[in-house]
This record gives C-alpha cells, sequence and structure tokens, in this order.
DNA sequence: TAGCCATATAGCTATTTGACTATTTATGGA
DNA sequence: TCCATAAATAGTCAAATAGCTATATGGCTA
C-alpha cells in the first residue's frame, strides 16, 4: 500500500509523468533533463529522487553524473504496469512531443560538442 | 494525459484508496462509508467527488440517498488497470482489513434497524 | 592544489490539499 | 406543511508540495 501511494504520488504530477516519459526513451543523464525540459536542476534532481523513492526509477553514477533510467518489473511489483499506462497517456499529450522533439535537439548538440574536443 | 493526472491524483491519497476498495465490494452509499470510515460526512462526499471526476466512480441517485460505485472499463480508459493494481495494493493493508470488517458490521446493524420498522 | 562542472541538499514562498464546522439543498414521511 | 435525514457546498486552517535561489558535495583536469 506504500509502495502503491508512493508510486500514485510520483505519477500525479505532470512534470515528473513527463521526465518520466524521456526516460521511456533510454537513460539520461540530469543535465540532459534540465536542458530538454527548461526547469531549474534542483527541480529536476528532487523529482528524480521522489521517482527513484518510489521504484519508478534508478540512479547509476558515474564520476560527477548521475544517470536515470526507468526501473524494470523485477525491481519493484506494479512498477512495468504503471509505466504502460503512463506510456499510453502521455502519448497523446501535446506538451510531451514537444519535449521529445527537444531531447533529441540537445542530444544533437552535445554530439557536436564532444566531437569538438 | 489530464485523464491520467485526475487519475493518479485521486490515488494517490490513502484514504480514498481505501474508499475506492470498499466499493470493491459493491455499491454503497454516502452514509455507509461515513459509518465506517469516521470521517465527517462533507469529508467523504469531497472524496467521493473526486473519484468521479476522474472517472473512477460512478453516482446514482435515489431519492436522499446517492450510491456510489466503480466505474467499468467502458466509461474511461485505464480504469480498469489502475483499480486491479489498487485491488492488489490493499489486499496487504492492515487497516483496510479492519474498514472491511467494520463495513460488514455497519451494513449489518443497518439491516436490524430496517427489520424493526 | 585550484577551479570547474554535475548533482544534491537546504531553506524560502506560493499554491494545493485534506481535514474540519456551518450551512444549503433535496427528499420522504408525519 | 413541517421536520428529519442524506448529501453537497462554502469557508477556514494546517500540512504538504512544487517551484525557486543559494549553498554544499564530489569528481575531473589543468
Amino acid at each position: 500500500m506504500e509502495n502503491f501511494i508512493k508510486i500514485t504520488k510520483a505519477m500525479s504530477d505532470p512534470t515528473r509523468v513527463r521526465i518520466l516519459g524521456l526516460l521511456l526513451e533510454g537513460e539520461l543523464c540530469v543535465c540532459d533533463i534540465v536542458a530538454t525540459m527548461g526547469f531549474a536542476q534542483p527541480t529536476v534532481s528532487r523529482h528524480l529522487k521522489q521517482c527513484t523513492d518510489a521504484g519508478l526509477t534508478v540512479a547509476r553514477k558515474a564520476g560527477a553524473w548521475t544517470h536515470y533510467s526507468l526501473a524494470n518489473e523485477s525491481d519493484a511489483p506494479f512498477v512495468s504496469t504503471f509505466l504502460d499506462l503512463l506510456e499510453k497517456a502521455i502519448r497523446t499529450d501535446a506538451e510531451f512531443a514537444e519535449l521529445k522533439a527537444k531531447l533529441v535537439a540537445v542530444k544533437k548538440a552535445k554530439k557536436i560538442l564532444s566531437e569538438g574536443n
């Protein structure tokens, strides 16, 4: 029950739902999400912490970076079903479509910068 | 998306989850839930309104009474899946077990009173 | 070691939420 | 018609939440 509430609470905020939606595309670092969504870095960090506490996401540290990805079903009960529902829900969200496009642009820009070195 | 958020918001409060859990047993009037849960009548009424707005419950007026029941899958997308998850979540909630027993007692008491007339 | 970068944490503010009491609305029976 | 009962609405208050800025923390590189 407590777990269920944590998950539904985490999924009851549009910002977090969209962050989770971006993670459907694959692992992302905090800075990617910040660059894509335009929120302050601590705001994104807190959202990710809440998702991780709910068992929806997993953090992987690599040097200064923290990469977040969606938890897989073995990590916690319900999670995969909830993520399926979420995926269906954001499919029709216009704002999410924009974010997804923005993320592609952010990744592309990052790649160009890294190649420049 | 908006609908999804309404549903997850409705399901992110333990009181509402337990109310919905009681409705798994079948249709109930507001006063049954009030008697079972011990909250003030307006509190319960508001929770039920929120659930109905989210498409999780349906209200049926009969005289002075309003009977609430769970929506069926055709009423709104996601709903049946969410209710399945909810059912699994409350299965292990000790407080819900107590409420379920209390509801049985409330119904029994009501029956005795009605037979007395 | 100094300084920069990516994250996390702390603390603040505005808003939302969940509880309550008091009141209103609506129905059925004396 | 008048009263009792069931439910909904309005208004109030305390606690939780989501955003922000400022400040740690921790790792990499010159």
